[in-house]
DNA sequence: TATTGTTATACTCTATAACTATA
DNA sequence: TATAGTTATAGAGTATAACAATA
């Protein structure tokens, strides 16, 4: 009596994974040699795809007030994960990277949190994997068509098998 | 050459769907008469579960600090969404629950966070639907099996259709 | 003068430690 | 004394506003 799946049923079942995920993914943030702060991660994630922006460009990546971004990168820098450069071009701005440590640092976060999902995923039989990835990918899509700017991707490591 | 989806291709679309989810809900957090913050609201989804806690178990419940959960509940107490009670068995516990207001709010937003949700999952024809749940469980009962206690379930307005 | 980045100040979150009051 | 809860005190994140330096 129920051919398909309710748009309810999904919500549920969405919001459970969602959450599972979120838990499995905290867990796997302390477990690093300098810890960092939220904060501080959102920085390096937006650095590792736009090296050498400068402080006022990171903030409105960020939503964050310079003076907030600013302390951020005291602390980053710091730890070594950032570094500050003179602009060549105008010599009130900097530009802002990360530092060798800090790719090698959030390199190892991803595979720590992919190891979590992986762990899971592998005890998939092969087809139960291709229907989940078959359904994700339609939700995907569907997001990404009614909010065409606002799909929070993550191309690194995304390379397919 | 590709009879069934890999690991990594599940790793992948699982990622970005769920940074897209994260994306989404983060946009449905101001929309509140009186904004909370992120441990305010944590604080909210524990008490919600079990009433009436003291302010102890509410802390580890939290994995905080008796004394941040005490400044957070001063706070949630001032907006009016927590009450704060003697507990009628010992005089120097307190019980805490949310107010009614409290629980109004949790309401509104979960909702709104499950529009947005339901913005997506309605535009998935009945058939993606059904492929969507169908991955998603096994993906859920294989996460629970493999961490039966760290399971984020949201059990509130979960009835299917 | 307008812009970039940094401090000054203030508020919240967090934790450890000290304190109060109960058991 | 041991425990429950609340305050000190301190450090980090956040924002607005004031400030320095540059364009």
């Amino acid at each position: 009596m129920r051919p398909h799946a309710g748009v309810d049923d999904v919500l549920q079942v969405l919001t459970q994974v969602v959450e599972q995920i979120e838990v499995m993914w905290e867990r796997s943030k302390d477990v690093s040699p300098a810890p960092i702060s939220v904060s501080q991660l959102r920085v390096m994630f937006v650095l590792e795809k736009s090296s050498g922006t400068n402080l006022r460009a990171l903030g409105e990546a960020l939503d964050a007030a310079p003076s907030s971004v600013s302390r951020l990168c005291d602390r980053l820098q710091a730890v070594g994960f950032l570094d500050r450069a003179l602009s060549p071009t105008s010599r009130r701005e900097v530009e802002l990277s990360l530092s060798e440590r800090g790719r090698a640092y959030l390199l190892d976060l991803r595979e720590r949190r992919r190891e979590h999902l992986r762990e899971i995923v592998g005890e998939l039989p092969p087809a139960a994997r291709s229907t989940l990835v078959s359904g994700l990918r339609k939700f995907r899509d569907a997001a990404t068509s009614v909010h065409p700017l606002e799909d929070g991707h993550d191309e690194a490591g995304s390379q397919s098998a």
